[in-house]
DNA sequence: GGTAGACCTGGACGC
DNA sequence: GCGTCCAGGTCTACC
């Protein structure tokens, strides 16, 4: 037997659009189905793995999304894939007039939401695992950390559990296997604590030195995991920020001074800086890729 | 506070 | 097919 799931969304909610604006659509154990429209992803639910497969049949933004899974769920797993999809799909982030007031290049497109992982720790590892690497082997490491520990995603404590020389060799993470091991085991001790870490009430620089604190979290990691949070005050500068300095908006001179001109750049988009420089960046992937709703699933 | 070098992997390149 | 080089962000040691 299995279930039928339909979720209200806010009223400019398209779900090809606001899946597919943010890489970790690509990554395991999430897949987008580019032909037909769709978001596969294994589930941890209390009573067990489930698989689930989210449309939008009706092809109008704020249509009900329509969620197959693969077996009967339980009234509390029911409610327990809910609310991880609504994470994932920022379902909660209902209002993005602040953001388009402060950036009406968005308003026409309904650009506003960045697609995330169901949980934090699924982010922070998602996080750590792009870091010093290429693209590809991002891919393979959340793929073989799912394939190896958990088709869902690892959770916090069997990751804990496992040697980081384990990681290494299986999972091909590299030198970056004890840092995931300690945040695992954070996580599993309960050290960090989701809900203060998602707390409005708590400001951004607070919570910037926190996740500094954590393993494997440097400067681009901590102001990544800011906007996977909701809070798109920092700019996350990596290489492909400052490419997009030179190649795109034309800036020049050495990394210091490239960087200090992208901060400029953006401080006019203020608390919403992320979202203008994040959506600037994809829109012009697109421009050269197509819809990124339509590219293929890489091998 | 700033900087150099190690960390690990996969891809590009030259032979 | 093999060896070498390079890109990528974090962390530590050192100045």
């Amino acid at each position: 037997m299995s279930t039928r799931l339909t979720l209200r969304v806010p009223s400019d909610y398209v779900l090809k659009r606001d899946v597919c604006s943010y890489g970790y659509f690509h990554l395991a154990p999430n897949t987008w189905d580019p032909a037909r429209e769709t978001l596969a992803r294994v589930l941890d639910l209390s009573d067990g793995a489930a698989t689930l497969i989210v449309a939008q049949p009706e092809d109008v933004p704020g249509a009900p999304l329509r969620v197959q899974v693969d077996r009967g769920l339980s009234r509390t797993a029911q409610g327990e894939a809910k609310r991880a999809l609504s994470r994932m799909l920022r379902l909660e982030e209902e209002d993005l007039g602040a953001f388009h007031a402060v950036d009406p290049r968005w308003r026409a497109s309904g650009r506003g939401r960045i697609f995330r992982s169901p949980t934090l720790f699924e982010d922070l590892v998602k996080t750590v695992t792009s870091c010093n690497v290429a693209w590809p082997s991002t891919r393979m490491m959340n793929r073989r950390l799912c394939e190896v520990i958990n088709p869902a995603f690892p959770r916090p404590t069997q990751m804990a559990r496992r040697r980081p020389a384990t990681l290494r060799a299986r999972c091909r993470v590299g030198y970056r296997d004890v840092r995931l091991v300690e945040l695992a085991k954070l996580a599993a001790a309960g050290s960090i604590d989701d809900r203060w870490f998602e707390d409005p009430s708590n400001d951004d620089d607070a919570v910037y030195s926190a996740l500094l604190e954590l393993p494997g979290i440097g400067p681009y990691a901590a102001s990544n995991m800011l906007q996977l949070l909701g809070r798109y005050s920092r700019l996350a500068m990596d290489s492909e920020a400052m490419r997009h300095g030179r190649e795109v908006l034309g800036m020049e001179g050495t990394d210091t001074q490239v960087r200090r001109a992208i901060e400029q750049h953006y401080a006019q988009f203020g608390d919403h800086r992320f979202r203008s420089y994040w959506f600037e960046l994809w829109t012009d992937h697109e421009k050269h890729k197509g819809p990124a709703w339509t590219w293929p699933v890489p091998a």
